[in-house]
DNA sequence: AGGTTATTTAACCAATGAGCTAAGTACATG
DNA sequence: CATGTACTTAGCTCATTGGTTAAATAACCT
């Protein structure tokens, strides 16, 4: 029954209606309330939308008197975009000149050592942790 | 019934089981069998798995004699990093380093300029349409 | 205390999703 | 053609999810 954090927040995101809420809140913390207005649904299904996105992590809540207002919490985006960063070369044009880059210098390398067998394709190790920047 | 494409592939990725199919794809295409093998699941499970990611389009599928190779298809990652980049300006250290570099062009820009109200929170424009690299 | 506002909880329902087994399809080969 | 290999489809469970309304909780305001 307890999902792995990654499958619960991509289960979150997996709903429209949260997303548009998500996006609400990249504008700014704000209440339930003001949350709930753009959407033709009653607030009970806001409000269980965001116990969804509290428990995935990419919200958290504060408390001001009546109101418990709603922030975006960057941890589990911050994962999400880490997985993502795994599949990048498949259609990130500048990782992959970034990656040409990074085969020449090894290449340059290699040749000032004994020469061995190389492969010419992307390999397992060439896009294992990789991240931006 | 019919999701929308950012819907139905974040909901694809929402499986530990269909996250490490992709994995696995990103080592190079295969056949079902291979991708298979890892799991204590039966076959029709895979396929369904298999399935629900191409129609994500989070994979391809080619005919070769009686197998059914599958590989990653780019577009739909693309989307997913496309829609995440709206919120990189919570976690990402460089991208809020370029933001703040911006921000003192602009400053620069309005200083020659009659001056007029500003805000230094970071706002709606800001975080629009922006991409990597 | 009593009322109003903001939000959550409870109880329910219909639809979806992930797994299974058993049967069907497609191609390859003896 | 018959058999084997690689899948997919069909039909069934059971759990989860997204929505509902009605009631509960919480904090503020006379």
């Amino acid at each position: 029954m307890p999902l792995d954090p990654l499958s619960s927040t991509f289960a979150a995101l997996a709903d429209p209606t949260r997303r548009a809420i998500l996006a609400r809140l990249a504008l700014g913390e704000t209440s339930v309330m003001e949350l709930a207005k753009p959407f033709d649904m009653s607030l009970p299904a806001i409000s269980k939308h965001l116990k969804v996105l509290e428990h995935a992590g990419l919200i958290s809540r504060g408390r001001e008197a009546q109101w418990r207002p709603c922030r975006i919490a960057p941890d589990s985006f911050k994962q999400v975009d880490g997985w993502l960063g795994n599949f990048r070369r498949f259609w990130d044009e500048s990782f992959n000149r970034l990656d040409g880059l990074l085969e020449e210098m090894k290449a340059e390398e290699a040749a000032k050592a004994p020469p061995r067998k190389r492969k010419t394709s992307v390999t397992k190790e060439k896009q294992r942790g990789r991240t931006r920047g």
